[in-house]
RNA sequence: GGUCAGGUAGCUCAGUUGGUACGAGCGUCCGCCUGAAAAGCGGAAGGUCGGCGGUUCGACCCCGCCCCUGACCA
């Protein structure tokens, strides 16, 4: 029999890592990344990667795969973790999945399939959004495709756009909705919850502490190698912002100040994401965190085979 | 002590030559989310317009006094 996925899910700075490779340890478990950013070669500082100390010889699998200057892709992330969790599976391993980007979770573990994409089609209608705005796109996306418009609000461009580009490529509508929770594996999930106030607090330290640890020097390296030209990797939380201290743009103080506020803000979107999923079992920040995570593992495992 | 400027949503500020605050950005709360997702987007709740008195049919906007903040002058 298969040993099911579990997943470690919930907000930033709620302690997921130190969890999973805890949990890792008593299950004789193989950690899996889906943080969007902790992907990303040399980002280390800012994204509160585990030190190879800290990971205490569990294998993790799907850090630093890709260079800052690549454009990330949900796609592509589920192609390998997939690969992942399969081969360790296959070795009757556990996999602890574990990351707060919800729909890379989602994209490994559950029945989504991503319709390809073309860099021409889509920098045609990036240039069109550009100049005429997200409205008009959206009307042009109504005649071709009614039920994705009237998802997809007019002033969404991004969405919008991707909407467009999906019917370009296949001809046929966007009519792409997030199945309802359909898993590929069998899975337990686990989500940590920790109260606002001690959050803000938390992410307010963890920023703080990224200072202390050499976050603007870590930028700088990243920056000379391409940093500013990653579509994805220089928007990321910190980074964007300790960009534009770079620039001039902010003191050194605004950025940091400017970090804690976005990643409040971010928390808050993680939060809204996992908690829409019913199969998230929560659990409370605090003693014996572990001890109660195993017994919710074991609890669901009876239901889940 | 005097002069000037200012006291409007949790914060920074708009605003009406007197007619029920039209507010904005940020924050807060809630939600959406299929190839940038640490991204992108939407909604809501918040105001006795510094206090007291006066003028007026009616004052946040006019008058008086008071309190607070800042700058300048003594």
């Amino acid at each position: 029999m298969l040993r099911p996925v579990i997943t470690v899910v919930g907000p930033t700075a709620a302690g997921k890592s130190e969890l999973s490779v805890a949990l890792a340890h008593r299950l004789g478990g193989e950690i899996v990344n889906a943080d969007s950013m902790q992907l990303y070669q040399g980002m280390d500082i800012g994204t509160a990667k585990l030190t190879a100390a800290e990971r205490g010889r569990v294998p993790h699998h799907l850090l630093d795969i890709w260079p800052v200057t690549e454009a990330a892709s949900v796609s592509e992330y589920q192609r390998l973790a997939r690969q992942a969790i399969d081969d360790i599976r296959g070795r009757d391993k556990t996999t602890i999945l574990i990351g707060g980007s919800g729909l890379y979770v989602r994209a490994a573990i559950d029945n989504l399939e991503f319709p390809g994409t073309d860099p021409a089609v889509r920098a045609r209608l990036e240039a069109e959004l550009d100049e005429a705005g997200p409205a008009s796109l959206h009307t042009r996306l109504a005649t071709v495709d009614p039920v994705a418009a009237a998802a997809i609000l007019p002033t969404n461009g991004r969405r919008i756009i991707r909407a467009l580009e999906v019917i370009a490529l296949s001809g046929r509508p966007f009519s792409a909705t997030l199945p309802n929770y359909e898993s590929v594996y069998p899975v337990i999930q686990l989500g940590l919850e920790v109260r606002r106030h001690d959050l803000d607090q938390r992410v307010a330290d963890r920023v703080q502490r990224m200072r202390e640890l050499g976050f603007v020097n870590e930028v700088r390296r990243l920056e000379a190698i391409g940093l500013r030209e990653g579509r994805t990797a220089s928007r990321a939380l910190g980074y964007a912002q300790i960009l534009k201290f770079l620039d001039g743009d902010w003191s050194e103080q605004e950025a940091i100040e400017q970090t804690i506020l976005a990643t409040r803000r971010f928390v808050r979107r993680q939060e809204s994401w996992f908690r829409r999923d019913p199969r998230v079992n929560w659990l409370p920040a605090g003693p014996d965190l572990l001890n109660r995570a195993l017994v919710s593992i074991a609890d669901q495992r009876s239901t889940v085979d």
